[in-house]
DNA sequence: ACATATAAACTACATTTGTATAATATCTTG
DNA sequence: CAAGATATTATACAAATGTAGTTTATATGT
């Protein structure tokens, strides 16, 4: 099933996806991804479970909608505006702000992420990556390191960015983020 | 469940996890892992479902089984034995041989990495990034760059590696090693 | 080789999943 | 506001899931 966009979309069913985007993320603070049926969403949701496959056609389609959401606020929340700035310096102050972004709603993310649930962390990483591909083949990046692949470079720090946050979200004593970021700046070769 | 490990197992217990494993492996190159079912999988390895259950909880179980076997194998033949080189040559001989090692096996690695099966990649990712802290907490990596983190440093790689490897997997048209590898050495800022 | 332990098979059951069809309710458009 | 469009609910069903209890087959150790 082809998710429909938002835009044309009837009030009843931004309503109905908004209740079970809520309710999913409702239980899975309370409790893994795996135990978490579709019925206990519906019932959450107050939503029929024929309507919920109106909409999704699994547990995993849900979840990669909510995904999708999260992906985008993060970007739109994280990604540096003024374009004066450095690549180097966005790209520290960018991360900077993802990790911010992440910290803030701890719990949720942390479930999202988890175990079961990373299933899907593929989502967030495509997402990502295709964004920071984009970001990479501006003209002001190429010309720093002219040498370097967008996209192999893309999927490179976008995967090593989620890693560190689903490990950093995972630990029950989290490093501090200031640590983190002085680590990450020496995996930057970029100027 | 607490999956038994290996070494005490009975002869019929090594046999139907044997049968299972390679049910799955056949099953996920001929369609995706959410169209497999269990009863698929019981059918194929010709094991009663119950007997399935008694050894994995669920579908995922055995798949994070079939991961984990992946893993160890790649970590041994993957990772250089002559302890004579240069940490950043060690480095970029084991990244050059991981890829040579998924590249051999393309088809299955792609099948259980891909979408639905990525599911588990977090089973690689922390068998791999246990695996690479421990190498990187030896002296002589500590020895060349010592205000790294090895746990930061080694979550990093391992998410940049899968991440690539994932989306080389997915390619149609894979671009060729030595152009992803050159590629990498720039990233890795280790003497 | 035999006795014992235990894994696999069998049977049965409650729950969940995914789908189809018909009804009812609600939104949108003119 | 009214009419038509369509989303939601309701009901039913086949298949898959996960579990329990019992019987049969096979491996292990002496």
């Amino acid at each position: 099933m082809e998710i429909q966009k938002e835009n044309h979309l009837d009030l009843r069913q931004r309503k109905t996806r908004k209740l079970l985007v809520e309710a999913l993320a409702q239980l899975l603070v309370e409790r893994p991804y795996q135990e978490v049926s579709v019925v206990d969403i519906c019932r959450r949701a107050m939503v029929h479970r024929t309507t919920f496959y109106a909409h999704f056609n699994d547990k995993q389609e849900l979840l990669r909608y909510l995904l999708e959401g999260l992906e985008r606020e993060c970007a739109d929340t994280c990604l540096p505006q003024d374009p004066e700035r450095s690549p180097r310096e966005y790209l520290l102050t960018a991360g900077r702000n993802v990790f911010q972004f992440f910290a803030q709603r701890r719990e949720l993310y942390r479930a999202c992420l988890d175990s079961g649930a990373d299933a899907q962390a593929h989502t967030l990483e495509e997402c990502a990556a295709g964004e920071l591909c984009r970001l990479l083949s501006e003209p002001r990046f190429r010309a720093v390191s002219p040498q370097v692949d967008p996209q192999v470079a893309a999927h490179f720090y976008t995967g090593a960015m989620l890693s560190l946050i689903r490990w950093w979200l995972s630990s029950d004593d989290p490093l501090p983020i200031d640590y983190l970021l002085s680590n990450l700046e020496q995996f930057i070769p970029i100027q």
